[in-house]
DNA sequence: CGGGATCCGTTTCGATACTG
DNA sequence: CAGTATCGAAACGGATCCCG
């Protein structure tokens, strides 16, 4: 567990149990990562980094070495040259996927909402 | 809506949909204040403080701000001396109970299998 | 009572360059 | 290929002081 996620694990003792939830899941490209390895069920580290859009590998890393700190995502090393390393869910990160399905869908709900009150949409509006 | 929520609703078009909703309920104490809004149904400023564990001023007013601005909570200012500012849920707040009560869940069964990992753990161990 | 103004330390994201 | 090292910029939570 990464030192972050122990301190908000060990400290809380209330109904705060929500920010647990998002101090795991709620990095940069952590869903879109969880969602990936799902449907791929492994991948290395560069189709990881090309099925997203490219991000910076000093990012991407930092985000899976998290999840993987946090037990959610698994990380194989291949020595061999050229290296080769493998991702895929653990049975926490597995059981992730509801609560993050729930977040994809309640947010592109939310986002579907917030784009119909703007000015100048550019979706078909009955009027 | 706050321009970091309106940013991400506009800029995005594939499956991250996940953080819109972490961008919206992600701050500190605002899964707390809206379960605290669910409870009491409608709250003054001082008493959700207390009911927190007494947040600055300065950190609950900006959180409330946001949710305000990314239409959760209503926001009724009562102009008289004293001042006297209640919020509640908008219908939209009420609609993000259930992504609440999701993370609380999955962050509460997180947090205890973590702590179950523990080395000198104090609850009960079988053993 | 319910904040606003100001300042600060930490965390986080991201770009660029380099490497076993 | 799969990172690491270094740096900069910005966001965030929080403390302190002040105000109508």
């Amino acid at each position: 567990m990464r030192e972050k996620t122990a301190r908000i694990v060990q400290e809380w003792t209330d109904a705060c149990d929500a920010e647990i939830s998002i101090a795991v899941l709620g990095g940069a490209w952590k869903p879109s990562i969880l969602s990936l390895l799902r449907e791929h069920e492994v991948l290395r580290f560069g189709e990881l980094s090309r099925l997203l859009d490219e991000p910076t590998a000093r990012v991407l890393t930092r985000q899976l070495r998290e999840l993987e700190d946090d037990g959610l995502v698994i990380r194989t090393v291949y020595r061999q040259v050229p290296p080769k390393v493998e991702y895929r869910l653990s049975e926490l990160g597995r059981g992730s996927l509801p609560l993050v399905d729930a977040l994809t869908s309640w947010g592109g709900s939310y986002a579907e909402h917030q784009r119909s009150l703007l000015p100048e949409a550019s979706a078909p509006v009955a009027r």
